[in-house]
DNA sequence: TTCCCGATTGTA
DNA sequence: ACAATCGGGAAC
C-alpha cells in the first residue's frame, strides 16, 4: 500500500504520519515520517530542472520508485518517485520518529542520542542502512516497506524548503509533531 | 578535461 | 560558527 503519490507537492503532504520500515538480515528498522520536501520539474531548486541525466533518471520514473543522490561529498539522500512517468518530480524525505531497531540505529549512526538518529536526511538513510543501490529500484521491491498511519496525524506545518539557493520562496517544507 | 559547488552533518 | 569531502554538471 502506498500513499497518493499523484505529484510531488501532495504527496509530500500524504507521506507524514506514514512508518517507513526497512527489513534486514539483522532486524527491522524504521520510523514514521515527519518532515518532508518537494521537488517539482518546474521548480529551479530541483535536480529535473534542465532535463534527465544519467543521474536523476529514477525521477522521471513512475510513481513509487526510489531515488538516492550523494550530496556534500559524504551524505546519501532518499526521494519517493511521484507523478507520471516522463515528469521529473519527488518528495525527499528529510526525518523520522524512530520506532523499530533503535538499537540498530544507534549502531550505524554511532550515537546513542535518540533525537539525532533520524533528524536529516542523510541521518536516516545510515539509520536504516538503506544502500544507494535502491535508486532506481521501485518501493515495493525492495525492502522497504511504508505502512499507513495508525491514527490521523495532527496538522500540517509548511515552511520554506532547507539547504537551497533557488526558488527558496516556495512553502515546500512539510513538518507534522507526533 | 577542468572547475565549482551542493536538497548536509558533526564537532568546536 | 565552521570544516570536512567528492561526484555531477556546466563550461571551456
Amino acid at each position: 500500500m502506498l500513499p497518493d503519490l499523484s505529484n510531488s507537492v501532495d504527496g509530500a503532504k500524504n507521506l507524514l504520519g506514514w512508518e517507513l520500515v526497512h527489513h534486514t538480515p539483522a532486524g527491522d528498522i524504521g520510523g514514521i515520517i515527519i518532515e518532508t520536501e518537494a521537488y517539482r520539474q518546474d521548480d529551479e531548486a530541483s535536480h529535473t530542472f534542465r532535463g534527465p541525466t544519467k543521474r536523476t533518471m529514477p525521477m522521471f520514473d513512475e510513481a513509487g520508485t526510489l531515488y538516492m543522490y550523494f550530496i556534500y561529498g559524504m551524505h546519501w539522500c532518499l526521494n519517493i518517485v511521484t507523478g507520471q512517468e516522463g515528469h521529473g518530480e519527488a518528495v525527499l524525505l528529510r526525518a523520522l520518529k524512530p520506532t523499530h531497531g533503535i538499537e540498530l540505529m544507534q549502531q550505524y549512526r554511532k550515537t546513542t542520542d535518540i533525537k539525532r538518529l533520524t533528524n536529516g536526511p542523510g541521518s536516516l538513510v545510515q539509520a536504516l542502512a538503506i544502500p544507494p543501490t535502491y535508486s532506481g529500484q521501485k518501493l515495493i521491491h525492495t525492502k522497504l516497506e511504508l505502512i499507513p498511519p495508525a491514527k490521523p496525524i495532527g496538522e500540517i506545518e509548511s515552511t520554506k524548503r532547507i539547504g537551497i539557493k533557488k526558488a527558496t520562496d516556495k512553502p515546500w517544507r512539510f513538518t507534522i509533531e507526533l
